[in-house]
DNA sequence: GTCTATATTCAGATAGAC
DNA sequence: GTCTATCTGAATATAGAC
């Protein structure tokens, strides 16, 4: 049996371009190519390109929300926990190369399906709320300083998150992404 | 004569669908029926998609690069000139429908020609230092607070303004915008 | 400068055999 | 589950008349 099922590489390929490429720039010739099979073949498994969103949406939810809960699980300071959120914004950039799906599909947003839309605000919730407590945390512990509004910073700091990597990928400059988080950075002490 | 001519009428067109819809996400068929013409006909103003693309970030660049300089010669504190920046990207965004170019450009940059990438890095090298400008002048005059180090102060407020921007468009809550941007609001007195 | 007509390519999607 | 074959629509672009 292979490594990954045909699905799974489906998904895995879709997502690679779309974050590469936006969710406009890949068609299903492209996945069939890198997939190996025949493009008819894929409306076995997603019947249409929207539905095939739905599914990428769905799975970086549920992955990201995992890594979020294995943060907080490894990481008692809220700066520690900050500080983990943001490499893990970085490393899903691949060296400045791509966007998270969130950037990516927020981009084009005007071309997929209501139900994707609704899943992008609830990851951008999730994702906000996780912030939120690790401000908190920050606060209490004294890991983050100058924290007085919790929520706000969370807020600002996803925008901040999410255009640090949409600059960084315009410029092909992956310094560029820690250069836009310095001065928060230097806010964080444990 | 008409109020625009035609070929400003195409780039105005072409802006306003590139900005809602993403460059892949309009087509000539579509600028055809706003503006009133065949689409045949946009080849003789535009010879490619390509080179309209060009057009349209040329025109954006010297377009903020001139309300930056009226900025600038009508507001002497550096937290007055910062605060009409903020007010232009968030005119700029429509009341949320709409992203600046740059951002729009930036998220679909890999079907754009070399030419228009490297516009894009020079717009965002130019207003990153108008904004480097204004930060150093409030850390004089006192009207922006906690100022260290105004370099990296305009590369993260740039990164916030394009993430807002996108934040607030995907959510559709222009709200959004000014939410992002309180804290650094809070920190400006003139 | 705008038109009609057309060329070419490619997209997403379906039917039905194996 | 994957294939071949095909449909339909839409995209960018060109040629040549007016």
């Amino acid at each position: 049996m292979p490594v990954t099922d045909t699905k799974t590489a489906l998904l895995n390929s879709a997502e690679h371009a779309a974050r590469t490429l936006g969710f406009d720039g890949f068609s299903y010739a492209d996945l069939a190519e890198d997939v190996g099979i025949r493009k008819a073949s894929i409306h076995h498994h997603f019947p249409s390109k929207a539905k095939l969103s739905v599914a990428l949406m769905q799975r970086y939810y549920e992955t990201f929300n995992t890594v979020c809960s294995e943060i907080t699980a490894n990481n008692a300071s809220g700066g520690a926990q900050l500080t983990h959120l943001i490499d893990q914004y970085r490393m899903g950039s691949d060296d400045g190369k791509r966007l998270c799906l969130c950037v990516s599909f927020s981009a084009c947003r005007d071309s997929l399906p209501q139900d994707v839309v609704d899943q992008i605000s609830l990851f951008r919730a999730m994702v906000v709320k996780w912030m939120t407590g690790a401000f908190e945390n920050g606060r209490k512990d004294g890991s983050i300083s100058g924290v007085t509004d919790p929520k706000l910073e969370a807020i600002s700091t996803m925008s901040l998150l999410e255009g640090a990597q949409l600059a960084a990928r315009s410029e092909e400059s992956p310094e560029l992404f820690d250069t836009a988080l310095t001065l928060l950075h230097l806010r964080i002490s444990a």
